[in-house]
DNA sequence: CCGCTGTACTCGGTATCCCATATTATGCCT
DNA sequence: AGGCATAATATGGGATACCGAGTACAGCGG
């Protein structure tokens, strides 16, 4: 695995050893989790308690966060868990979209034989998650055929920037994949995709893989018009 | 300002208030103005006396730049100023050709007929920076340029994006428009996407705006050949 | 000439302190 | 009783001082 990731020039994140590192990933996962909700201030001292970390690590790891867009802090109070609306959500939507549907491209565009049996497997993988109702895995999955598809050409800041924004939408893309029929509509995306990359079809794999995204938006909208409703 | 700015969805940002804000303007200037040059150490306590400021600030602030990538850690040593290869100043044009591209498309799929006149005058400020030989101008009024194109179509998220690239390639930036015929060329390709987004052709208006990056990334490339060859 | 050792440097991390502000609780006066 | 002024608390912004560990380099000895 170290040795693969390193053949695709791809970063690989060795064992991170700072507590620094630990603690923000830490605090991004409860984050995510749900454990800190989208509003909820993010008390230093407590944080440190909660962390088990002196206050210098937490003041990093929020101003590491904020600058991830996951954090927000307004000036007279202190740092929040940044919410997520609708506006942004599709801005972020968009920006993937854009992303991906160049990697896609790069892909097909490119002759690594390799790149369509990789993305393969980590399709069955999204549709062996579904099969089995563990949506974790259809998530790990899911990311797992994205970094394929970036990683195979190469373009490791275009999947950073991927990275920091699915972690703003990662909610919502725990309720997209919920979404009626999505496991057989999101594989079939993804696939349509992986076609286009074996028939090197480089404006088909842009265009599928640009659909795919939108109507991943499409869903994530749903989700706000209807919370919205309540 | 402020009105409009709010108006657009476009942060506006405020008097950097806190120390900390101030500090990382200052150190990201210095890094961007060639105080400290590519693999430089960034010694915290050195920093402390040349900022005024404490080691809680700095190394806040060279967490912020760290994420900005303008910064990296080297796991024993400390942190070093960012170095730059050929490869990722590529890929770096390259989804800014992406973002950019997609932002011209919509300006010129909407209606908006602001849009065009707003555009024209960032590009007069860039014809009048070449014709004037003030180069500092004409690097604040192409930002001016691409901001307008962002946030008349309400794009922040992209342009936040855009912004953060921008820094990390800002000296070949400087290099790029003072190149042979750079000073016509650019604003050619610019005045191409104005013209795009005027006859509300959205597809010409990615095309060239695709083709303005791309240009620049040629004479970047160009800038690392020849820097090799030394 | 090469290898070893010790010292200086610096980073990651911690523990306190101080100050300013914002919120909340208290209490007094009308 | 109600409203306003005030005090107490909570918290963020910032500064210091300190410690342990790893790196780098200089000098010493073989």
């Amino acid at each position: 695995m170290d040795s693969k990731a390193a053949k695709t020039g791809m970063k690989v994140e060795r064992p991170a050893k700072t507590l620094r590192e630990l603690a923000l990933g830490n605090l991004r996962e409860a984050i995510l989790e749900g454990v800190f909700k989208p509003g909820d201030r993010l008390v230093e001292r407590d944080l440190c308690e909660q962390l088990g970390v002196s206050r210098t690590i937490v003041r990093e790891v929020l101003r590491h966060l904020e600058s991830e867009g996951l954090v927000s802090t307004q000036i007279g109070k202190g740092p929040i868990v940044a919410p997520l609306d609708a506006d942004i959500a599709q801005q972020i939507y968009e920006v993937r979209g854009a992303l991906e549907a160049m990697a896609a491209r790069l892909c097909a565009e490119s002759d690594d034989p390799t790149i369509a049996p990789a993305l393969d497997a980590a399709l069955a993988g999204i549709r062996k998650g579904y099969a089995t109702g563990d949506m974790g895995h259809v998530l790990t999955s899911t990311s797992e055929f994205y970094r394929v598809l970036f990683s195979k050409v190469n373009r490791h800041v275009a999947w950073d920037i991927v990275n920091m924004l699915t972690v703003r939408i990662n909610h919502l893309r725990s309720m997209t994949i919920k979404t009626d029929k999505r496991d057989v509509e999101g594989p079939a995306q993804m696939a349509a995709i992986v076609d286009a990359i074996r028939d090197r079809d480089g404006a088909r794999a842009y265009r599928v893989a640009t659909e795919h995204v939108a109507s991943a938006a499409d869903i994530a909208m749903q989700i706000f018009a209807d919370r919205e409703q309540t």
